[in-house]
DNA sequence: GATGAATGAGTGTTCATTCAT
DNA sequence: AATGAATGAACACTCATTCAT
């Protein structure tokens, strides 16, 4: 583990470039492997298959951005401040935007991988699984709002939509920018739209004929 | 000879679902062919090759979108509306939405397609080649804006991030709510939501040093 | 038989272009029947098979050109003006290669396709089959010969080549000259030079080693 | 690892003999496989895809027997033989001659492939491919012959022909004679005769009428 | 006479994976 | 730690041919 295998590490940067090329389903390992100048049995005795091939890339990045996450929302009342104006602790807020799209940028490889090319692995729902994770733990706060605002109740249509749209934010910059200051200054005029958003959207009028 | 062939609209159904199943490029025709009761060499009668096979499914949807979009942004300063809160016919434009949508519903199995499973077609780019022509319409309108507000220069990112959600919010709507009356109740919410992103986020403070 | 029908004129046609360009074995009858504007349906109602569409378009022209050397061969003692150069009968064999280059040429399409692309089909070995049958004629007079020539054999592996190429000069003639009048000039020069091969190679010292 | 790999000879012992028995086009991958006690997979480890395999076989002799040529045709007044019956050094030529033979020979599996089943490859053309290369040095030598014979020039149909009928006459060896030895002797008498042939022939009473 | 539809076996080729050495 | 060889199943696609209508 600490000095890790010059031969593993071609094979890696090697599969890296072809998934990124090609998307999972359609890379080669042949030439994958013929790309790190190994032979095939090499690959197999570093990975288990193709699969883990894929995961090797994105495990790490994945899981560090797992604890950022885990981190962030076990900080007592700290989603509040998506909902309320008031109490809004920018400071709080921005130093995890920050820290996640260092984490994002520092491992852009891996990131992009995941949300466009790994098609057929069993990272392909990412996304989805991250939306709904983070939609969790916004449907608590969103709860209490309700149960304090008399006569409206949750539309939980917006409520993953909104949620769908702040993490597709990050995906966006991550796509579409590749200059992480850039990143950061673009993030902070659309945080405040996502609020302005998540304020406005999330509550509506108590409906007794809605499903 | 007059009614549509049998044989055609079943490999054409046991290909909508192989094809939503595996997506594109790992659906096999073997299957596709199987699960419709014939050979693979009838398929072949059909259509001329695996792409063709695609194309026929969504080929039609997709023209007759062009052609709702095509009217719809040919009409004269209609695209003033998304800009300017005061001059916003609403009606007008929920009427366009309300077309949109019915079209999108009506054609849902091709739409999903197209934007799920279509990597390793002509199609595969479909969302990225509408954003870009959405976009180029509204930047007619941006400049305009720009011109007459001192100070200001279009913010570009936003630009394009505005014009992928406001496409994303269509296809969010079709992947995650299949009842097209609802559907048309949430557009209509986010539809508000989108124009007060396109006024406050699209102009900038003019920055000789941005590049 | 009389007013032969359209259909089968054009399928026909299509063939042979299609065998002419692809060979017997490449060309495909999907084509040719597209090409000649039909289904391969009615293919198969003027033809048994592929091999017998192929048969079709030689089998008059190549069936005339046996009732031309049979002609030829049972006039008496006619082939002894190939060796014998004293009673050379000019006139006559001037007559009869006249005749032969100008069925060649009136039916030239069908024996380029019997020379050149027939491998697959029962014609494969047109050629060898010709250089056969005539070569058995000559052995008969070439036996004559010998018979009066003591201490002198056949040289039967001459006997071969020297066939071999006079039949093949023709073939050469319509691989390589399209005019027919230019055919028969270059053919009367070949001819004088055949002779002397003839006369000169077909016989060898008797040799009771040669095997 | 020293010695050839005992697969790759069975697979081009076995792709040999199916090539010779059904030609290129219709020789069967399966087939070959299937003969040479290996799976398909197994074949396209060793060789790139089809006409890779079919090269593999010829391309060696075919290499040799170009440098044979190149030798033969920079040697200095060589050509001259061919029309200059006087200064004919036969023995010399016989050299030539036996080596090309003795090649031919012992190379002869390629050769009749090439000769007479590569239709369908790159190699479909080689004899005219041949032709062409020795016509091209023939003719610098009959130029030569006819500036110094006045009133007549070339008669380049017979150029054409006797080239052809030259190579031709290996080529009948090869298919036709399977005794090197003997092979030999043949080629001394056709040599004589093809030496008549091109003295005789190749020149023609210069004709300002003739195209 | 001819169509339109369908068959079923075949093609060359690529793939992830395995394993003795 | 890595190679070279081989597997076997799968792939998209083409073919000559058949046959009810």
């Amino acid at each position: 583990m600490g000095a890790d295998n010059e031969t593993k590490e071609k094979l890696i940067a090697s599969a890296k470039s072809e998934f990124m090329e090609k998307g999972y389903a359609k890379a080669s390992l042949r030439k994958i492997c013929a790309n790190a100048g190994v032979t095939t049995g090499a690959l197999y005795f570093f990975f288990k298959d193709k699969e883990d091939l894929f995961r090797s890339i994105v495990e790490r990045p994945l899981h560090e951005l797992f604890e950022i996450l885990k981190n962030h929302f076990t900080e007592d009342s700290e989603l509040m401040n998506v909902f309320d104006v008031y109490v809004h602790k920018d400071g709080d807020h921005d130093i995890f935007v920050q820290l996640l799209i260092h984490h994002l940028y520092t491992n852009r490889d891996a990131f992009l991988l995941l949300l466009t090319n790994a098609q057929g692995t069993a990272f392909e729902n990412f996304m989805d699984d991250i939306v709904e994770i983070i939609e969790h733990e916004y449907m608590i706060n969103a709860k209490n709002m309700a149960k304090h605002t008399s006569g409206m109740q949750i539309n939980s249509y917006m409520m993953h939509w909104m949620t769908h749209i702040s993490i597709d934010a990050f995906v966006h910059l991550l796509t579409h920018e590749s200059d992480e200051k850039k990143a950061l200054q673009h993030m902070s005029i659309i945080m405040d739209y996502l609020v302005s958003g998540w304020v406005k959207m999330i509550l509506m009028p108590e409906d007794t004929n809605t499903n």
